[in-house]
DNA sequence: TATAGTGTGTATATAGATATAAACACTATT
DNA sequence: AATAGTGTTTATATCTATATACACACTATA
């Protein structure tokens, strides 16, 4: 199954973190079944054309973490996570990434009404974009 | 004058682009005007508990974008930029951090009534915090 | 007007994190 | 046993952050 992954080249943030924490979201929103398995680490690479040993430091990453399982000569799955758990995780770092937002606007010295503003543009634009699909 | 920088530690992203951007942000939104002298490196080392070198790091590559200038001996400077670059550095800034946001929540199967909801527990808190002020 | 002192930015060298390629080892299937 | 799939290990290059030592510019004062 090929994973909905996108990287940015640009940002600062490290390569094997981007997809640990893409991946993670697959898992905590549910669209990453326990048991499941994950692509090899040399179809992910040629997928998103990231070499072999940032998809393996992922991987491994997720793995101590407990998200997923490695097993060699066979594959990579998802591993079970506990519901209340996921649910947590997904509600942080949602709730994180909203707040950012606004703080970001805030030390940018818009006031709450242009805040406001902008947040309803932007969520009538993915409205829009949902309903092309 | 001390400069409002916050470091984030935990982040991915490099200490000397989280310098840059914040005070990109403190220029573009009128923080700080032209002319205006920027902290030493060596203060603004001690500040952040931060190495001289990283300071230095930040405040080149800032110089390199024309956000300020730097002269040997004397200190560093806040540039003229024109408004009009000001203006939209700091709108697209804004803009992308709100929609990284709902995009985020997006990912994470929430519904625009949810997303909107969480929005606004967070918009009233921070007004309630800006009150205290 | 020398000059010592303090403040400024600059250059070189080192340790750790990040990303890569190539060679290795295990598993299932033929 | 061969082979095509999987993950694993080793070695190398670049980026990030640091410490240390240096060079330049102003200011007070002898």
């Amino acid at each position: 199954m090929e994973l909905p992954i996108r990287l940015s080249k640009e940002s600062r943030v490290p390569i094997y973190h981007q997809i640990e924490a893409q991946i993670k979201t697959l898992i905590t929103s549910g669209h990453l079944a326990a048991g499941s398995s994950l692509p090899s680490i040399r179809a992910l690479s040629k997928d998103l054309e990231i070499s072999v040993i940032t998809i393996r430091r992922a991987y491994q990453d997720l793995e101590y973490q407990g998200f997923i399982k490695t097993v060699q000569g066979k594959g990579t799955f998802v591993a079970e996570v506990a519901e209340s758990m996921k649910e947590k995780i997904k509600v942080s770092v949602v709730y994180e990434a909203i707040a950012n937002g606004v703080e970001t606007a805030l030390q940018h010295e818009y006031s709450f009404e242009e805040i406001e503003g902008i947040f309803q543009q932007i969520l009538s634009m993915k409205k829009n974009k949902k309903k092309e699909e």
